[in-house]
DNA sequence: GTAGCAACTACAACTGTTGTAGCGCACGGG
DNA sequence: CCCGTGCGCTACAACAGTTGTAGTTGCTAC
């Protein structure tokens, strides 16, 4: 009972693990890292992604706080997806994790 | 081609980001770092888990080699996973979630 | 007008996850 | 001997998430 490895994961690691565990998440996240990015070029950058897995997760990330959508007032109008101040926080994440598949 | 964003995402962070991107991965793995934890730890670490998808996520990271499994002939035998020379490279990016997981 | 692009949405088939139940083995007590 | 308990799972049907393919809307350019 009072053994360290039953103490339940915290609340909080929970909430940023269930972001990240879901289909293409880790992968969105890698390729905003360099900017602004659109639902095309995050559709290169993955590979074979289905639009609607793309875009339901592009909404939560959003709603997580971690994305921000942006409409371009250009022609054609584009929409543009870039990782807001908390979404930034999580490069050191990515880049242990970079770290971590370039070894191997 | 020629924008940087639509360059492909590297194809040995699709691997790992693979196998984050899984239910309870990243807990299982979190719960794993003080060290070797049996199936029942597990379960009380992760609150309600389904015993069939603990027992699946435990086979795919033994399998990618990050969790190692050991029956320890004691009575009663009891099974203990614990992080290989492998699965210790994570512990950065277990360190980076929790930190930004403390922030928010 | 017709062809193209951008950013999606629709939908049925498929795969993954969930809750609940139960199994096989070893004790330990009565 | 039989019953109950703990451990590490497995079985299975219901449900949720994901997939491939197709199509839509609103524009512009030829």
């Amino acid at each position: 009972m009072r053994c360290r490895r039953c103490a339940p994961v915290p609340e909080e690691v929970r909430r940023a693990a269930g972001l990240l565990e879901r289909r293409f998440a880790v992968s969105i996240l890698w390729a905003s890292h360099e900017g602004a990015t659109r639902f095309n070029e995050f559709q290169q950058a993955l590979g074979s992604v289905p639009p609607a897995t793309l875009a339901a997760r592009l909404v939560e990330l959003e709603h997580a706080g971690i994305l921000e959508r942006r409409v371009v007032d250009a022609r054609p109008p584009r929409v543009e997806y870039s990782l807001t101040e908390r979404g930034l926080q999580l490069q050191p994440l990515l880049a242990a994790l970079v770290r971590f598949s370039q070894y191997g």
